[in-house]
DNA sequence: TTATTGATTGACT
DNA sequence: GTCAATCAATAAA
């Protein structure tokens, strides 16, 4: 499987919120020795940069590790996390705004076989990319891939391969961000309900009714 | 200089 | 439910 064109710069150049939604049910390529990877993207979470607690970004921080954010919308921000785990995002804006979205649950649809193999035999296909650093360990995506193009023929992401209501979009807080409490709580993770690739984590306070047994038929 | 904390995951009680 | 793996950034000293 090849893929189609990627989605147009002008994509990441709007809202980093609307991007975050917009991103939803499109492509996420990866070009694996001669193999195309692809996943469709089933979670995403925005990270608003400067103003944002949560962000890698905040206060106008910028460090070796978070440069790419900096860079013009359209490329990979890839960076390690709790020193053994990669994860991806996309970055948004223009230059020197570093605004990003994080790629969180992907749905595999091309090259399953050899993304099982990178993720260590997992056998369930909602076991490979389930989560950011699953997503990023299923796709051979690591700090090489750090500040390369979306469009490129290693890494590109493509328009949705199939229509997407908005209805069929939730929201809720991000998650793992407890120690930004003063952005802990924004509205800025983006899923498809229900769908089994979505990452298995909540956010912070979440509630999450158990399964009441059914009393009689 | 040392200590703590993660945009996580998988194994285990 | 608990916990270890393991490193870069940051806070504390």
């Amino acid at each position: 499987m090849r893929p189609p064109a990627p989605l147009p710069r002008e994509f990441y150049l709007q809202d980093t919120v609307d991007v975050a939604r917009a991103l939803l049910g499109c492509v996420l390529w990866r070009k694996y020795g001669r193999e195309w990877l692809a996943v469709r993207i089933v979670e995403t979470e925005a990270y608003l940069g400067v103003n944002d607690a949560a962000s890698h970004a905040r206060r106008g921080h910028r460090s070796q590790r978070n440069e790419s954010m900096y860079l013009d919308g359209g490329h990979a921000y890839v960076y390690m996390t709790y020193g053994m785990h990669y994860c991806v995002n996309v970055v948004t804006q223009e230059d020197w705004i570093p605004e990003a979205v994080l790629l969180r649950g992907g749905e595999p649809l091309s090259g399953i076989e050899t993304m099982r193999s990178l993720r260590g035999g997992f056998s369930r296909d909602r076991d490979i990319a389930s989560g950011p650093a699953k997503l990023t360990q299923a796709m051979a995506i690591d700090r090489a891939l750090d500040a390369a193009s979306l469009g490129s023929d290693v890494l590109r992401i493509t328009p949705r391969d199939r229509d997407v209501a908005e209805s069929e979009i939730s929201v809720s807080a991000r998650i793992g961000v407890e120690g930004a409490p003063a952005a802990a709580h924004w509205p800025l993770r983006f899923f498809f309900a229900g769908n089994p690739h979505v990452s298995p984590g909540r956010p912070a306070g979440s509630f999450v009714p158990s399964k009441k047994r059914r009393s009689r038929g």
